[in-house]
DNA sequence: GCTATTTAATAGCGATCGATATGAAAAAGA
DNA sequence: TCTTTTTCATATCGATCGCTATTAAATAGC
């Protein structure tokens, strides 16, 4: 069934025929998304996460679908809340260092945050499956290299603009605060502290390049 | 029952009582190994081991126990075999620094085989697990902390010798190398090339702090 | 009121989960 | 040969998996 069918162009609420949802729908989903975030997509049975939502099954699955489509839901939900620091500090930041560093500080902030399950969910929720889901694995594999992508882009604009040598290799640089990132998600939902992820992301902000020479840019401490 | 009692205290193969073991254990266990280093603990299945290892479910029981048990076997296998580098590397190098590198450069190379699934098995068996398996990812988490640990000790051997500067932070430089291999190892499993791992050792290993002024050691390119 | 429409909760679907009861088969000891 | 011991394969076990058929409840339009 269509959910959008009482919808008219202009997004006003016309008056739904039947009975009214008795739940909220963005909490219902925030809910879940938690307990992907906590267990995965496979390991979150549909038990967890009506339990956690609040709802029955058939509730859950008339308006969301199916496991897939509310895990969907749910990472796209975590991108653009839990997990929007990071594409938010590539874009805002002048410098290329000032945003790697700033997008990392801040992960070690998100990723330990106590109101919330540790770690980066886009990064571990997928890691251990079956055959059956490959293909949601695959969706968010796409989603991980993505966003390696913008910030390989991010340096090689830094390269570009001469904040760095010309003979940097932007892909490397990337794969290597990629991997910073993966790792310290990985230390997070082992219980690693903020400030310990904080000394990490200090040791890998030494491997950023020099400045090129004549180029006037800050030293590293 | 005891799988033992037919073993004398001289550990001669005195002729078990009954029915031969049709299959070899070792080889099943290996087996097994690959198949929970592939999906996990969770999401591998009694019949995607019993199938890997060629074996019906009566005799995965009575060779091994339970699921549990055979995956502590497998990753008790694991560590002595496929994951033996690492400890080796830092028993063997005689500098700090030379054991973190050859750690690294060898863990890129074994994470990226292509005979064997990609990835550490200790990292990634047990991210996604539900409350039945919380045991079992406690297990393997004291294993990841263990090797921290090591990896720590060998560091604050390197600034006990005048190899790196006193008010080095061990603690923080092995979080961070231990993140660095986490990382690699979400990377490999993401399908990462083995030229890419090793370019995010080089680039990690410009983190390495600098060598105390009156030693004579090695200075980075 | 009544009908149409949508959501609600109960109960249960077939499939798979980890793990076993059962009895035949294969060896050693008698 | 016959008993004992152990492993073998077949055929499940109860529990849980993701998911849904069914029907009662709650709203809007008439």
């Amino acid at each position: 069934m269509h959910v959008a069918e009482s919808e008219t162009c202009h997004k006003v609420k016309v008056k739904p025929r039947g009975r009214p949802l008795s739940f909220d729908r963005d909490t219902a989903l925030e809910q879940a998304m938690h307990v992907f975030w906590e267990r995965g997509y496979e390991a979150a049975s549909i038990a967890d996460l009506t339990g956690a939502m609040g709802i029955t099954p058939p509730s859950l699955y008339t308006a969301f679908g199916d496991k897939e489509k509310l895990f969907l839901e749910a990472i796209e939900r975590y991108a653009t809340g839990p997990g929007s620091a990071g594409p938010r500090a590539l874009k805002e930041e002048p410098t290329a260092r000032g945003a790697i560093e700033r997008w990392l500080h801040e992960a070690a902030e998100e990723l330990t945050r106590s109101c919330h399950p540790k770690g980066c969910m886009v990064v571990m929720a997928t890691t251990n499956c079956s055959v059956a889901a490959e293909h949601v694995q695959t969706a968010l594999a796409k989603r991980r290299a993505a966003a390696i992508a913008s910030i390989r882009e991010r340096i090689q604009d830094g390269i570009d603009r001469g904040e760095l040598p010309a003979e940097t290799d932007a892909r490397a640089l990337s794969n290597f605060y990629s991997t910073i990132y993966q790792g310290m998600s990985m230390q997070a939902k082992d219980g690693a502290s903020r400030a310990s992820l904080m000394a990490t992301v200090d040791a890998a902000m030494r491997a950023w390049p020099a400045a090129p020479a004549r180029a006037g840019k800050k030293r590293l401490a």
